[in-house]
RNA sequence: GUCCCCAUCGUCUAGAGGCCUAGGACACCAGGUUUUCAUCCUGGCGACACCGGUUCGAAUCCGGUUGGGGACGCCA
């Protein structure tokens, strides 16, 4: 069987982290099987679906690597397939339409198919009674059932439930006494479209029966259908809902498996009676589990980062993301955990996705970001900084190729691209400084006399090399009385305003003799 | 309210009845390297939610409790 899977977003806003974390499983289950990944814009809700929201989708998924097969399937150019098979339900009494009184016209409903029998789909689970409220009572008609159910407390709620959950059902009294059989009446019910209100209702009886279908991810997952309603599959304007919309164009796209996010689990039970209604196999199912925010809340608008387009601009690295989310909720199930695409797409399995939710983590995103830099191509990473320096707005009067040096120093620590505006020091004499080290280390008289004996003496050198600054610095410790290496901190700051980087040595090097002595200079006044 | 799902270090996870004194990673802490902060290396801290049951033996199987989450639209 050639497996086909799709990602179905609809492009109502921004690309949320969880959904493009179910791109991901999707496109790697389909690279990992050498199937099909599709791509299908949902956007029946015209109102709501917007161009730019498909064009940062597009761009989201291409910046991650996730390419599609095939063309995009627009769901809206589907619209009359949907609303023709709606037609043809209603012709061969699949579906109907409900009677409403007011002017509007009337939606069309499937209907939970009463004959189950022989649906593979659907099994007996029992026996069951429901304890009701006798002062309401129970209606039944061709559209489902309605009654109030009474819970341990006595508290009444009303409830409307499709007819398919009720076989052999018998409405008792108080007394015990049979008010009413399904079994006498459903034909009448179906076909003369009668209806029933029974009064004195104490209880329901009758043969439970499940919707059962069997999960990769989840395992076995049933619903009783006396907990489900039929469903509206076309509004009173015409137009298709979701539901049907979305099972006509799996198999109009002919998808073998289905995965998706796990609010989806409700509408699974729904979508197999609609798949079996259009005579198309249902597809096998496979729900993935959450993503929820750092407070282990499921993500909202409020999380402003969720997007995956703030993670580009943040500098994330789209291998790093990549990475890092297909290890939200799965595993290779060894201690592996930076690999490249081809490890991940050969390693991974639905089987091996845990059906718990997972939270997101920023510190480790960042770790794996960095590990990611710091292996990165020595020349990318030099094009990709001077891109991000650019877009600071600070490369005018740079020279690329010290630059570049600058780089080669620095990448192994970096975390992330915007960081890059922490080199500036190396370039321009107008930078930030960290105010709280300044006054911490640079504020000792000894200190600030130190660093005057290596002004002079550095001025003084012929040469500027790593051994020269360092024989500088000792000297200028010894006659101070400054314990050995005490005085590096302080000088990392005097001369870069930082109080993190690469080693001071290398640093002042790096920066030339010149601006270095400048630095030290109006430090040692 | 009804139905459904989930539960291992703070976080992501390994774990399919004995390989578990519960392993790895991030974070955190300490030591080492860098006569320096960071990087890097080594080590440490740190969890089977609770209560019962099955079993010679339970993180693993079963039941219950608690906690968390989801679904109940003419939204998708």
């Amino acid at each position: 069987m050639d497996i086909r899977v799709r990602f179905a977003p609809s492009p109502t806003g921004h690309v949320h982290i969880g959904n493009i974390r179910t791109a991901i499983f999707d496109w790697l289950y389909a690279r990992h099987s050498g199937g099909k990944f599709l791509l299908r814009v949902e956007d029946t809700d015209r109102e709501r679906s917007t161009q730019a929201a498909i064009d940062t989708l597009l761009e989201c998924m291409k910046w991650l690597g996730l390419d599609y097969d095939e063309e995009i399937f627009y769901q809206s150019k589907n619209a009359q397939a949907h609303v023709d098979a709606a037609a043809k339900m209603l012709e061969t009494g699949k579906a109907y339409r409900p009677k409403v009184a007011g002017p509007e016209p009337a939606p069309v409903i499937f209907r939970l198919p009463w004959d189950t029998d022989s649906n593979p789909d659907v099994r007996i689970a029992g026996n069951a009674e429901l304890i009701t409220d006798p002062s309401v009572p129970v209606k039944i008609s061709s559209s489902g059932i309605h009654f109030a159910q009474l819970n341990e407390k006595g508290k009444s709620t009303e409830r409307s439930a499709s007819l398919a959950g009720f076989h052999q059902l018998k409405i008792l009294d108080a007394a015990g006494t049979c008010l009413f059989e399904i079994e006498k009446e459903i034909g009448n019910i179906f076909s003369k479209d009668a209806s029933f209100e029974i009064a004195n209702s104490a209880k329901l009886v009758f043969q439970r029966r499940e919707i059962v279908f069997k999960d990769i991810i989840k395992g076995e997952l049933a619903k009783p259908l006396d907990g489900m309603k039929d469903l509206v599959i076309v509004r009173g304007d015409g137009t298709p809902v979701f539901h049907l919309a979305n099972v006509c164009d799996d198999v109009e796209q002919k998808i073998t498996h289905i995965i998706r996010g796990d609010d989806h689990v409700e509408n699974t039970y729904r979508h197999i009676f609609l798949f079996q209604a259009i005579g198309f196999p249902v597809p096998i199912y496979g729900h993935l589990p959450m993503i929820v925010n750092q407070a282990g809340k499921p993500y909202s608008k409020r999380d402003g980062d969720a997007y995956v387009g703030d993670f580009r601009s943040k500098g994330y690295l789209p291998d790093a993301l990549f990475n890092y989310l297909s290890l939200l909720g799965w595993s290779p199930g060894d201690d592996r955990e930076k690999m490249t695409r081809k490890e991940i797409i050969d390693a991974f399995t639905l089987e091996r996705v845990k059906s718990s939710s997972a939270q997101f983590d920023m510190n480790k995103l960042g770790n794996m970001n960095g590990q990611y830099m710091a292996e990165m191509d020595p020349a990318k990473f030099v094009d990709e900084t001077w891109k991000e320096a650019e877009s600071q707005g600070w490369t005018a009067g740079v020279d690329r190729a010290y630059f570049a040096k600058v780089a080669g120093l620095m990448q192994s620590r970096m975390k992330l691209y915007p960081q890059v505006s922490s080199w500036k020091f190396f370039f321009f004499d107008e930078y930030e400084k960290d105010g709280k080290a300044v006054s911490k280390f640079l504020s000792d008289k000894k200190v600030i006399d130190a660093i005057k004996q290596i002004h002079d003496k550095l001025s003084a050198d012929s040469e500027f090399t790593l051994d020269s600054i360092q024989k500088s610095i000792r000297e200028a410790e010894s006659l101070s009385g400054i314990q050995e290496g005490k005085l590096n901190q302080p000088l990392r700051i005097a001369v870069t305003g930082l109080s993190t980087g690469a080693g001071i040595y290398e640093t002042m090097e790096m920066l030339g003799k010149e601006k270095t002595i400048r630095r030290l200079k109006s430090f040692s006044a």
